[in-house]
DNA sequence: CTGAAAGCGCTAACAT
DNA sequence: ATGTTAGCGCTTTCAG
């Protein structure tokens, strides 16, 4: 920008006038500058600027896993918003690891965004709040926050799963299986809630046999699947609590005979013509609500922390309305 | 920083060492500056630091949609290389509009990024030239530079769709469709050229009404599936160009009563239980050669821009193996 | 309408 | 082992 100053023979703060738009720039000068900036190539430095407003003009999105399907567009939503505001997206992968979280959040925050999304995979956020006392506003999605007060974004993880197994339950199905993600990751636990008290509405007993949270590793629901099948008491419906789980269930039911029957929570591309009854969520919505709420919040908007929840949708396709085997 | 001296009763670079882990600081001073710096809740400012150092410490991916499948896990294996590296990823969605890649690019070189991967939308990227004579390291993925000379990573579309044709030409079709992305996407032309290869190599003739490129917005894409089944001289089998055109191709085949085979390129979830056989690229893999060469690159290596290109599979999984109906 | 000076928070280079 | 000074490239402030 000296350079630029220089060679158009103007000073260091005409030149930012014309960097940056801002008026009181003769046009004949303007032109002089611009020429400048041309034949130096000239590119301003936002790192400096940065350092000078104090703003960055970014945030960070902090997530489980980017290759997973339901992420992708959830964070393309957040990129559409936060370029609605002239901001940039910084996407980190937390792996479902706690420690690899914190250190994503806090390399963030010393980058200085100006805002954080986070869906967690912790429990314990207070390492976030002399962070956030210092103006760096935060939004979790997904997952509440751990032991702090702040902007929550969900879906209604036990709303979804209480409508899916009672869907299961009208179709004349007594003994469910509920398959889930880890016991730590509250929407696992959410759901779980929602299967049981669906049993429990409508008086049914559930064996411990037909639960089943963990890794949402192929091998380790394989194995969940085929036990509820060939135990004493076998099921005859599952109930998948995310859609990795889904997925894995879809193929080992595939390679059985007796037909069983499954919904799955969130959606999955295809799975309408292989007849997959899910409790969709809305990932998009999720981020762009996160999105705005935490934009809103950037632009000074200060009241309670709240927390909304996104209704879930069961889409019925077959699967779902699969009756009892008759030797069930 | 400063006020952290202060407390701590040190020199400001004392500070420094001690935030920064050089040596040259009695355990005693530490242990008094660690303590200022908790108290006080200090972290420090990246932004001033790049300021200082000129290397950023991240890097920008700039693609066509985040939400596409094929995206997610491409993006996940550049931020898992540029975590290796201590390098943060800024993520752009470019929409497959030449202005706002230009656009997304030019704002993450203002931010000083120390390199960039960028999967193309526009065909000229002299505008860039400036930028990498500048210092920021920059791979293509996916489709070539526009009239620069850079580093690229692709993968082989023109050998891979001309290996899925050869397949359904020798499973006995001859008349057979190609239905791709739009014509200014070097990926689309490529696959096509392989596709019109395999035609010649085995002495078949293409009629215009089996090709055709454009969106891929499933309208556009069952106008086309339909027309050329339905037309004067209907094909017995379609060439997908790519996963969009894969789902809705499945999609309205599943509709129709006379079985017609496909082939798709690019694999997708669940395609083993529906049975698609298709030429699957490795996503993951692109996206991680091309970080590894960025940081070669950033390491200081400075040979030839070069060009990669990766081999596809194809996966035989029933519907490319539908032999030609009857009355075809 | 234009420019000079100060300083954002840090680190490199050089004292002490 | 520790501190001092200068300056990264920009914007803010205030004076011309």
């Amino acid at each position: 920008m000296k350079d630029v100053a220089a060679r158009a023979g103007v000073g260091l703060k005409t030149v930012s006038r014309v960097v940056n738009g801002e008026p009181g720039v003769t046009p004949d000068t303007e032109h002089r500058v611009q020429e400048a900036i041309e034949s130096l190539g000239f590119r301003r430095n936002d790192s400096a600027r940065v350092l000078r407003k104090g703003r960055t003009a970014s945030i960070g999105l902090v997530l489980e896993d980017l290759a997973d399907p339901f992420y992708g567009p959830l964070s393309r939503a957040v990129e559409e918003v936060a370029r609605a505001h002239g901001a940039l997206l910084i996407n980190g992968s937390s792996a479902e690891d706690p420690e690899r979280e914190q250190e994503l959040v806090l390399a963030l925050c010393a980058r200085r965004v100006d805002g954080l999304i986070v869906i967690p995979a912790g429990h314990d956020h207070r390492y976030l709040e002399p962070e956030i006392k210092a103006g760096i506003a935060t939004v979790f999605v997904d997952r509440p926050a751990g032991q702090i007060d702040a902007d929550v974004v969900l879906s209604d993880s036990f709303g979804g799963a209480r409508a899916g197994a009672a869907h299961l339950i009208a179709h004349g199905h007594r003994r469910i299986g509920f398959i889930g993600d880890q016991p730590r990751i509250h929407t696992a636990v959410e759901r779980l809630r929602g299967y049981r008290t669906a049993m429990e509405d409508a008086g049914l007993r559930v064996n411990d046999a037909w639960v089943s949270l963990g890794s949402t590793a192929p091998e380790r629901v394989r194995a969940a699947v085929t036990a509820m099948l060939t135990g004493p008491d076998p099921v005859t419906a599952i109930f998948a609590g995310n859609n990795r789980v889904t997925v894995t269930a879809v193929r080992v039911l595939a390679e059985r005979e007796r037909p069983v029957a499954l919904v799955g929570f969130d959606d999955i591309e295809l799975a309408d013509l292989l007849g997959i009854t899910v409790i969709a969520q809305d990932a998009a919505t999720l981020g762009r609500t996160a999105a705005e709420r935490l934009f809103r919040r950037l632009d000074g908007v200060d009241d309670e922390p709240s927390q909304v929840a996104l209704e879930t949708v069961l889409i019925p396709r077959g699967s779902g309305e699969i009756p009892p085997s008759a030797d069930g």
